[in-house]
This record gives structure tokens, C-alpha cells and sequence, in this order.
DNA sequence: CCTCCTCCATACGGAACCGTATGGAGGAAC
DNA sequence: GTTCCTCCATACGGTTCCGTATGGAGGAGG
């Protein structure tokens, strides 16, 4: 994870990575078929670190506002953005393509699961989900490619602060009245691995499956 | 440029390229340097045909708002999303990164200029042109990585709607009152070459230089 | 006709990988 | 203590790329 998140897929090579820990080619062959191998096993982890965990975490917020926050104050303010664009960046490897379309449908599922919480319409909830998670991969995109053109500290926050209000605001389209706070929701534990899946309604807006 | 679309900048390899058009590595390395210097070639062509061009052509619309609208119409519905994720992912090329530096600092100050004119103060416009920024470097990642999650036809229409909504919305803060249709505008040229610049005010949200 | 210049092809050396072959060190089993 | 199993190191061949060396075809100029 550590090379995926400096070089990218391309940093997953055998030999330059037996040099770095100090042993050898042959040491790595024993323990794994090949270069693919490794790549599965580590993007299984990711899966499980990148998704399922911060998921879990987040979902112990009290109320569906707070979830949404709380996951964008994770996604964002952590190290975990070079490893989610390298790994972005190589969904055309075979391997990794399966993967990001798991964890794409997971999280937009995630998400439009708690706007359909707060109030939005499930087609309108979905379409936020898709647009919240774009603005996160534009996100740390930026933040790792060219970041000197996100802002740090203050204006960060502020920054997030016109996004999620952005989000979660009711510009024209079938939101809630005025229930940022949440108070429609009496369900606790509402989304990890058994929230709404992704084309499980009429919206026809995506055809992922998870 | 048809190799970067189709493989990124590893597609931009000497022998393979020769080999596509009939000719040589010979051949080649009488036009060119070497291959860094057809990429520099590439990349100049780029500056104009993915950023001067369009944002000259957006800009002959008659109001702020009738501009973003053209320019989030014009990027997301077109061909150029390959070429723009894979240069984007390639940011760690130093002959890239100063070529992605100018576009995000020239399409954001695009961006902010339009937002100001709408009426935004300008620290609020800087960081919704990022947002939006943000959104559309996410959409055009997801429609070139997993399509699947990205929806089409009718339903790209309103999921367009609502992101438009929402960047142009009032949520909150220090937006125009009501003011969608632009009526606040009288300047039909206001921007390309000649905008606000990312950094020339107070919030110091970012720190690009063009 | 001879020369030179332009453009291109072939052939070579080198680097960075992947994967395999082979053997050897060290401990467990009997 | 001999055997076997686990784990690892060295050495090799193969692929794909970069860049260079060299020469040759074809036309322009004298």
C-alpha cells in the first residue's frame, strides 16, 4: 500500500520492492505467485481499510448530517488520498477494476442512503450521492496531483463548509424543508451493508453492482 | 494525443507510436529529440485545444450564468475526458505538472470571474469555481474509469441539473439573492486571458500562478 | 556525373522489469 | 545423523522500451 500510494500500480514491482525491504526476488516467488498476486492481496486490504472501516466509523454518528460530515471530514483530512487517485488512476488494470467498482457502489449507496434519511427523494438522494463523490475524487485529485490549488487550514474548512452545504442544501429540486439537523431520523445503524443498494429504484441513474 | 486518450502518457512510447503510423524508431528520432520532446509538443497542443479554445468559445455567451452552464455542457459532453484524466493522472511528470498547473489556475479564475459577476463575493467564488472545479475533474475521472457509475441521457441531464443547482445555488452563503438569469451583467467579455487571477485578492485559498 | 542534404530504415547496446531454475542454509522428524 | 521441508539467494533468459550508430534512397545543385 505504502508503493501503491507513492508510484502507483507501477510501484508494485517485484524486484524494486524486494531491493526496498532487503531481501529478494526469489523470497518474493516463494510466498506469491507472481507481481498479480501481490496486487489482489493488497487490493483486498484496501477494501477492507478503505471502505468497510471508515464506513463503520462513520456510521456511529447519531444522525444521518453528522454521518455525511464526519465522512467528509475523514476522506478528506487524512492520508488516504494518494493510495484512493493511484489506484483511481490504474481502474483499467483487470485487477483493480472490479474493486473500484465495489467501493464506488458502496459509498455512493452510503451516501444516498442517508439523504433519502434526511428527507431527499431516493432519485434526487442518488444523484447527490453521485455528485458528492465526484467532488470528493476531484478532491483528493487535486490534493495529490496539484496541491497547491486547494486551499489549507481556514480556508479548507471553509471550503468544506460551502461544500457540504452545497450537498446537502435544498437548491430547487425535491430536498427536505429545512432539516439539516436531521431530526427525521430515528435510525441509528442505517447503511453499512445492508443500506439501499444502488439500483434497487426507479432512478435509473447508474448500474453499478456491488 | 490519440495515444494519450487511449493509454495515458505510457502510451506515448517511441516504438510503439512508429509502429502504429508505419514508420520507424529512425523516423522518429529525426523529427524529435527524443520522446520528452514530442510530449512538450503534445502537451502545448493541449493548452490550446483544451483550454484556450473552449474558454474563448464559452465565452461568447451572453451572461455569466449562460457560461457555466455552456462550459459544463461543452466539458462533460465530449470526447475530451481521456485525454484530460490521463494527463491528469500523469501530474507527477515534470514536464506535466506545469501544464496542469496552468490549466487548473486558468479555468478556476474562469470559473471565480463568471461567479463574481453573479454576484458572489469573491472568497465565496473562489471556493465554489474550486468545488466546481473538484466536481467536474471527479465526473470526468468516473466516466473514463467506471462508466457504470455515471449516469446517461436523460438522467445526465438531471443529475447535471442538480450540480448546476447547486454550485450556483444560494446556500447559505454570501450568494446573490436571487439573481439565476444574470441579470447583474453587462460585460459579455469577461474573462479569457484577462480575469481575476486565483490569488490577486484576500482569501488566500489558493496559491497558483498561471 | 558527382556531391551533398534530407529523410528514413536497420541494427545494436543498455536499462528495467517479469518469471524460472537451481541450490543452499536452517531447523524439524524420525 | 540422515532426510525432508521451509524459506531465501543467485543466476539466467525473455520482453519492452529508450537512445545511438550507421547506412541508404532520393532529389537539388554544381
Amino acid at each position: 500500500m505504502t508503493a501503491i500510494g507513492e508510484q502507483g500500480l507501477a510501484g508494485v514491482a517485484v524486484e524494486p520492492l524486494a531491493a526496498r525491504l532487503g531481501t529478494t526476488k526469489g523470497s518474493f516467488y516463494w510466498h506469491f505467485a507472481n507481481r498479480d498476486a501481490l496486487l489482489e492481496a493488497a487490493l483486498g486490504s484496501w477494501d477492507e481499510t478503505y471502505t468497510d472501516a471508515i464506513l463503520r466509523t462513520v456510521d456511529a454518528e447519531p444522525d444521518p448530517a453528522a454521518r455525511l460530515r464526519a465522512l467528509f471530514v475523514a476522506v478528506t483530512a487524512s492520508e488516504r488520498a494518494p493510495v484512493e487517485v493511484h489506484l483511481h488512476a490504474a481502474a483499467d488494470h483487470p485487477a483493480v477494476a472490479p474493486a473500484m467498482r465495489r467501493a464506488v457502489a458502496r459509498r455512493t449507496a452510503y451516501i444516498a442512503t442517508q439523504l433519502v434519511t434526511l428527507g431527499f427523494e431516493p432519485a434526487e438522494a442518488d444523484r447527490r450521492a453521485l455528485f458528492a463523490y465526484a467532488t470528493y475524487i476531484g478532491h483528493i485529485q487535486l490534493v495529490v496531483r496539484i496541491p497547491e490549488a486547494v486551499p489549507q487550514g481556514a480556508a479548507l474548512e471553509a471550503y468544506l463548509g460551502t461544500v457540504l452545504a452545497a450537498v446537502l442544501g435544498n437548491a430547487d429540486s425535491g430536498g427536505p424543508a429545512a432539516n439539516s439537523t436531521g431530526q427525521a431520523d430515528t435510525d441509528s445503524s442505517s447503511g453499512v451493508g445492508a443500506g439501499r443498494s444502488a439500483n434497487s429504484e426507479s432512478s435509473n441513474s447508474s448500474a453499478l453492482s456491488p
